[in-house]
DNA sequence: ATGTTTATCGTCAGGCAGACGACTATGATC
DNA sequence: GATCATAGTCGTCTGCCTGACGATAAACAT
């Protein structure tokens, strides 16, 4: 129950600092990929982690993330469904991340932001290119290390757990809605789309129910007429996104 | 390596007060039901909200929702997936609100949880029950209102919103999910579950398929032997929650 | 010319859901 | 006690969708 009275004490409240953290994920090379930056002052010096900033504060949270989007890739986010076919990537809030803690300085909660972005050119941190780099999800996330083992890379704070929710989310996501073609540039065939599908969920699809699934659901996708041989073989028709946004049935993600 | 910090700068970040705010869902008279209480000091005094409060310094944010709804319902929560006949509530975080004009007094940025309840007595506000009630959810979106009109009882802050939220999250996730069980007291019938869908979703669904579906899903339901004739009628097998989580293939929402 | 690669169209069987009929077992009413 | 109303439970049938393929088409490489 809020029982703070007007005016506002500032001592009837603890004050937090706020954060948002963002888990901005490609396809890249037949992979799941993820930014991540390197810090440059402790805690953690040195250590990969996901990028992220400092809540300003007359700043909407997602005002915030699609901020340092912009200074950590010069990626424009477009939140939401909009934006179907425009440069923008998908931006979504992920969850918040607040145990008293997670930052040995002080009390911060974060709220992570999920972004979906086609495969993009080599990363710029602010200007800083080598302290920036994407790298597979599996190599954050101790898939390859035996059990009990720690990962390879660990990531600085909780972010390995931000991130895992992160790239659990997109996988389930596209299953039920078309978020799979946010991975794709404006332009792409059936087959890239397709690529994205195997890469998230590290699967091998049916290239023929898949072309069946995705051209027979209304809405998903828009033929622009052109056609394009970038893959190699039989030249492949070129597709927009279409304005569904949900896939009715959902696209049935293979069994373990 | 953890590198002890200098003493923080409270300059170098903006102070922001965080809260929980509680989506408390039931259903109660085939209707999905809301816990509201209503606030007893400005901004909104005398407006219904829903039930929240500040999370101390050195709290989870999942603790902090989880002691909020004991405070104002006496209900104890068991987060996630756990406790699937246990006499706790679910809860689950919703998502974060943090426009910087959401209170007129402070920089508040708040954490919604959500939570789903088996039908409860009348709540208990700590005590103060004629300023907590239930009710159906409808009364505070806009439903019956007719286009561009606001409802009958617009919640305080941006509430409407969460709660929207909160209700579009509990009805898409029991499709998928066996999170309907969570409306339920420990043993219920097929037909009383079929009757939470029914108010989760405001439609009307056959017996016969409903019974076959969820009987059939291994894991979803586990008869305990017993029978019941509370509902009138032929006597009803018992069951209690499996301990299935995922319902694959989804139950399917009949289509608007 | 031949092989390789990728795209696209078809076919067929199995599983599941929607629509419904039929039957069972209780309490309420006449 | 017969009848009715109410719920629960078991089956059947049909249509849609998916998974597992076969077959063909159109490019490039050698």
């Amino acid at each position: 129950m809020i029982t703070v009275m007007s005016p506002y004490d500032p001592s009837a409240f603890p004050p937090f600092a706020v954060t948002v953290d963002l888990v901005v994920l490609t396809v890249r090379r037949h992979a799941l990929c993820a930014l991540a930056v390197r810090r440059g002052e402790p805690p953690f010096q040195g250590r990969w982690a996901l990028p992220g900033g400092f809540v300003r504060g007359d700043e909407d949270l997602e005002a915030a993330a699609a901020r340092e989007l912009v200074e950590e890739t010069g990626l424009s986010a477009e939140a939401g469904a909009a934006d179907p076919q425009g440069k923008g990537a998908h931006l979504e809030q992920l969850a918040t991340y607040g145990d008293p803690e997670r930052d040995p300085r002080m009390r911060v909660v974060s709220v992570a932001h999920l972004v979906l972005a086609p495969d993009l050119p080599a990363p710029r941190a602010g200007g800083d290119a080598h302290s920036a780099r994407w790298a597979p999800v599996e190599d954050f996330l101790d898939l390859t290390s035996a059990p009990e083992e720690e990962p390879a890379a660990p990531l600085a704070f909780d972010h390995a757990r931000i991130l895992a929710d992160g790239v659990e989310r997109a996988r389930s996501k596209i299953e039920y809605s078309s978020l799979a073609t946010a991975f794709c540039p404006p332009e792409f065939t059936v087959g890239e789309l397709r690529r994205v599908y195997e890469a998230v969920w590290g699967v091998v699809l049916d290239p023929r129910n898949f072309h069946r699934k995705v051209t027979g659901t209304p809405g998903f996708l828009v033929p622009t007429g052109g056609t394009t041989t970038r893959q190699g073989g039989r030249p492949a028709q070129l597709f927009r996104a279409g304005g569904a946004t949900l896939l009715n049935p959902p696209m049935l993600r293979p069994e373990v």
